[in-house]
DNA sequence: CGCCTGGTGAAAGTAAGTTTCACCCGTGGC
DNA sequence: GCCACGGGTGAAACTTACTTTCACCAGGCG
């Protein structure tokens, strides 16, 4: 028997406490002094326990459950819920950070974190949302029908590099990565058609992998270029440029922005190739993974 | 009481579910049951009762309990409006990206981009939300005021270890980083009180390390781990222990996004260091700037 | 005055959450 | 190979939270 008008509110989309608000009047005293406590702080309604709320609000529990029948819900628990969910959403999200912004002088270490991170967060989405599938795809496939892929890297962009190498080699394709100029250009002179050379410069100023790459192209080599400047002088050697999309001012978050970025593309190429042979690539993964259980430590365990 | 190690979840800023897939490999495999549902839908979870959420999990009430207690939580009531909270929070993204998720095998490159940096940029923002300013701020003081500063990373990690060794070293501070066990060891056992040792581990299992940081601290020196499992056995060596918060289905893309997440970790603390005296950070950084730029070719403007 | 009616809380009842405890199983010492 | 040990587990006992029932008390009305 419908003794309650049945208010439909049994799922109001954004406004639990505005329903209630907005019916606050038609309740009967005693729920009444219950919507008021639960209007003005739900975050804290959703943390007391029936008995409490209604201690808070000098009634019984049964009046309680009555109010929460007339608001719409079943029972206390699930406005309990509903009130923790409201409430959350409430929580402005803290979104004045500048993007690339610098950090000011009197920044304390969690507003230095949180612009960090933001900034780092967008050099990866952004990177991302300006990558050419198809460029990529012909970069995929000249890594998987490679004899043998050099990539090149100074300074930072050297760990971008070297990670790449690593990544490769995990899954059985023949990479190599050379931290000094000279045995670089050896390596490119040996190059041939069907070989690929990557030459990763941020600035795409970097002289020595400008030289190396031209060197592997006029060997016949393929050559991809992975820089933050489509329109910088490494371009010039490559056939196929993939860019990153970090907006860094200058050295200040220690240039971590651009490295991510070029991680990010390093990742999606190394995935690329990887899809393309999964059950190799898997074997391989398994293998190397298992090489390294022997220098790991018990179990992930609660300490002793 | 305290039987718990009390992994201070108690108020956990920005992410509850971020903080219990961290904790996952340390809990039993009946809790880790459990965690996985939660996980994979908290807003379900909120709405289901105890038994409900045991039956789903094959497992009794007591388990679901004690995983409240593993993550931090008072009670299974506590751990639902969190749950529901938390779950309110998160805008879904319009996309159906599933986080941390497989690639499937039909996956074309544009789907293969979009999945990795929404997953790499997902471990960068969560790895800043739960990351404790006030442990920073320590790790950071202790860098500042470190005689020497040595860094242990191997594998993966060893390029983080690597990038920060570098960056300390640009702006005058004395940091070292051993691809080597031995040479680590050796070096770790020169420390003394008043200097610094970092470990990277992403598992917080890798032997190496852990031993080289042990070692550290016997002889005195403040130790910190970086890692991305908050009970893993890094940390019972570790003076200060920091988090990433990646939540890596294992290999499947490059355990690229748990290195991201390390940098930005460690980007934070560069930042921090150099923040603390920056008229003598950036000279230094300038400098450095400037021996490079010699290996740079001409403007970076169009091609000739 | 007596009957109805809506609002209320005490108390009874039910379901949810929590604790206890015995069992199992793998580990490591003898 | 045996046995003690300790962690992980679920069944059952237990406690607390939630829900229902019901009797009471106003106030309104015939």
């Amino acid at each position: 028997m419908a003794k309650s008008p049945k208010i439909s509110a049994s799922q109001e989309p954004g406004g639990l406490i505005v329903h209630i608000s907005g019916l606050l009047p038609s309740l009967s005293p005693a729920e009444q002094r219950v919507a008021r406590l639960v209007v003005s702080d739900p975050a804290a309604a959703a943390r007391r326990t029936i008995t409490d709320l209604a201690t808070a609000a000098e009634t019984s529990e049964a009046t309680v459950i009555r109010f929460c029948r007339s608001v719409g819900m079943d029972g206390y628990p699930q406005l309990r819920i509903r009130l923790a969910a409201e409430a959350a959403r409430r929580i402005e999200p803290p979104d004045a950070r500048v993007v690339g912004g610098d950090i000011p002088p009197g920044a304390d270490l969690a507003q230095i974190i949180a612009t960090i991170a933001f900034n780092d967060a967008r050099a990866v989405e952004e990177t991302a949302e300006q990558l050419d599938p198809a460029v990529c795809e012909q970069v995929v496939e000249a890594i998987s029908g490679a004899g043998r892929i050099d990539i090149y890297g100074a300074g930072a962009s050297g760990f971008v590099a070297s990670d790449f190498q690593q990544k490769l080699h995990r899954i059985g394709r023949i990479a190599f990565y050379f931290p000094d100029v000279h045995t670089a250009l050896t390596s490119a002179a040996l190059l041939g058609r069907g070989d690929v050379a990557i030459g990763i410069s941020h600035t795409g100023t970097t002289s020595d992998v400008i030289e190396v790459l031209e060197q592997a192209r006029t060997r016949g080599a393929v050559t991809v270029a992975l820089t933050n400047f489509p329109r910088s002088p490494i371009t010039d050697v490559a056939d196929f440029v993939l860019t990153t999309a970090a907006r860094e001012t200058t050295y200040r978050s220690g240039a971590t922005a651009s490295r991510l970025a070029q991680l990010t593309v390093v990742d999606c190429l190394f995935v690329g190739v990887a899809a393309r042979n999964r059950a190799r690539a898997r074997k391989a993964l398994e293998a190397t993974a298992e090489a390294v259980q022997s220098h790991r430590v018990g179990a992930n365990r609660r300490r002793a």
